[in-house]
DNA sequence: GGAGCAGTTGGTGCA
DNA sequence: CTGCACCAACTGCTC
């Protein structure tokens, strides 16, 4: 009888601290003196079906690298195998022996099927599987049972919902140095095998340098750990941090930027949660929503109402989600989409988003806003779709969440509340230097003109080189007009909600016809 | 059941 | 520079 292995799959959680089901894996090796593996699977036939731009991919890999590394630096390493996991998993089990399969908890329903799936595999093949939550601080499905059944609506139910919960489990340590008995032989025939083991470079990904932007945000664990310190270090500013004070338009990030960490979980949120606590106990500090850790909060309120609502994604069949008669005009969208709106505020914060892969929280709700309630009237499902590839940080919930937000499909109501593609950026960069460092083209305008650049007179436009309607697009729609167009068309939309809501009210439950049924008899 | 209040982060104009 | 009323008026929750 051959030995056994251990395997752990490592799909988000890209990290070796606070891995419960890495450590889970470990634990039975050791116990049982078996192999130990960790794997990671990448199907190539959907990868390039995949929303994910080539910064993410970058991100990837580059996470990818430094965990294998630092599983090499206790004993191990990483198995990175390419097929699909439905494939994949009946050969490895049978191959390497496979006894007990852990991984991390996923709410995405995408996730939630396929781990169904892989599980019903596993039990074929006598696997047992062991799945622990660790990238959320709270199981979201405790948190839906505390509520009665069904997901917290607003952020402070949800806040007094966690209240009633024991608090988010404790960080674990990364695993010590594995004995060397949990590590496999491998001869060359299974080195030389499809499965090829290495990681992947950008380049198996599809991705084609020349899109790359800067690499100002380089994936995986070893990064995130060093972000994590440099921003715990700043005592003050994290005690004092209010969300809605922070700018979204300085040239460097006024927030963390570890939201890219959270999403490949190269952070954990109960380290990064307990550090913040360990930082403001027995200090003066900001609180929920707006502090830091109302920040980690927000992510998951959106969890849990992500997990337990059908379609959260779309507007269809969503049942939080305002049906709203959205015209999808693509050129709008692509306009928007490529930064030239000819609103420059706008722009450059999609070229930032472009380029870079990451815009600040309210530079998200400034363009979320202009796609959709304030100015272009599109779907919000398609802004999505954008920020779904563009994002280094892009999270199914997060993502969602924030669309029906902005979009005031849910969540949020008051959308009489429109920014000004204008007066937005102005309150926090008054000389346009964020807009200058991503519309260059606009570069010698003053500050008078340089978020209005329409209004700057052909004379002073000849002057310095750029024609508006030419060398920078003109402004595609006037927002004075049609951001009081689309209140009118919102209070339209929310009228036919509150109509839709009294006809199944006053529409008989099944109990009532039954009655009706019998007094007719 | 209805009134009152709060809601992470709007804009404008005025004191 | 800051605070405030006003704009027109949303929903969800609490009492």
């Amino acid at each position: 009888m051959t030995t056994r292995t251990a395997v752990h799959w490592f799909r988000k959680g890209l990290r070796l601290h606070d891995n419960p089901a890495l450590l889970e894996a470990i634990k039975h090796a050791e116990e049982n003196k078996c192999f130990f593996r960790a794997i990671f699977i990448i199907d190539p036939n959907i990868i390039k079906f995949m929303k994910v731009g080539s910064n993410r991919w970058r991100f990837l890999a580059q996470s990818l690298v430094q965990l294998n590394e630092n599983l090499i630096a206790i004993n191990s390493r990483l198995y990175v195998v390419r097929g699909s996991p439905y494939t994949v998993f009946p050969d490895l089990f049978k191959l390497w022996n496979v006894s007990v399969l852990t991984f991390e908890v996923d709410t995405e329903p995408y996730s939630v099927t396929r781990d169904e799936r892989v599980e019903k595999l596993a039990e074929k093949a006598g696997v047992k599987v062991i799945q622990k939550v660790s990238h959320t601080l709270y199981n979201v499905h405790t948190v839906v049972r505390m509520n009665g059944g069904s997901p917290p609506l607003t952020y402070q139910k949800f806040l007094s919902v966690i209240q009633l919960l024991s608090n988010p489990r404790q960080p674990l340590k990364a695993p010590d140095k594995l004995n060397d008995y949990t590590k496999p032989h491998i001869d060359s025939n299974e080195l030389a095998s499809k499965f090829c083991y290495d990681c992947p470079t950008i380049e198996d990904f599809g991705v084609e340098v020349t899109e790359l932007g800067p690499c100002l945000f380089p994936g995986g664990e070893t990064e995130a750990l060093q972000r994590l310190d440099a921003t715990l270090v700043r005592k003050q500013w994290i005690c004092k941090f209010e969300k809605p004070n922070t700018s979204p338009n300085s040239l460097e990030p006024s927030t963390t930027v570890l939201s890219p960490y959270l999403k490949f979980g190269c952070l954990s949120p109960n380290l990064f949660y307990y550090k913040l606590k360990g930082i403001i106990d027995n200090n003066v500090h900001t609180k929920p929503p707006v502090s830091l850790i109302g920040q980690l909060l927000w992510r998951e309120f959106y969890y849990v109402v992500a997990a337990m609502t059908p379609n959260f994604n779309k507007m269809e069949g969503n049942s939080i989600c305002c049906q709203i008669p959205w015209v999808n005009n693509l050129t709008y969208l692509s306009a928007w989409k490529e930064g030239r709106t000819g609103y420059p505020f706008i722009d450059a914060i999609m070229r930032q988003l472009k380029q870079e892969g990451w815009i600040h929280h309210l530079a998200r709700h400034a363009v979320a806003c202009f796609l959709t309630r304030g100015d272009l009237w599109v779907s919000w499902e398609l802004g999505q779709e954008v920020f779904e590839e563009y994002l280094l940080d892009a999270d199914w919930a997060l993502n969602a969440g924030n669309w029906l937000w902005l979009s005031a499909s849910a969540f949020f109501h008051q959308f009489f509340r429109v920014y000004s593609p204008v007066a937005f950026g102005k309150k926090t960069d008054k000389n346009g230097l964020y807009i200058k460092k991503y519309v260059p083209e606009l570069v010698r305008f003053p500050p008078e003109y340089i978020y209005e650049p329409w209004k700057a007179p052909v004379s002073f436009q000849k002057s310095v080189n750029c024609i508006i309607g030419k060398d920078y697009p003109n402004r595609i729609v006037v927002h004075e007009d049609v951001y009081k167009e689309n209140i009118a068309k919102m209070s339209l939309a929310y009228k036919n909600k509150r109509a839709v809501h009294e006809v199944s009210l006053k529409r008989p439950s099944t109990s009532e016809l039954h009655a009706k049924n019998k007094k007719a008899k």
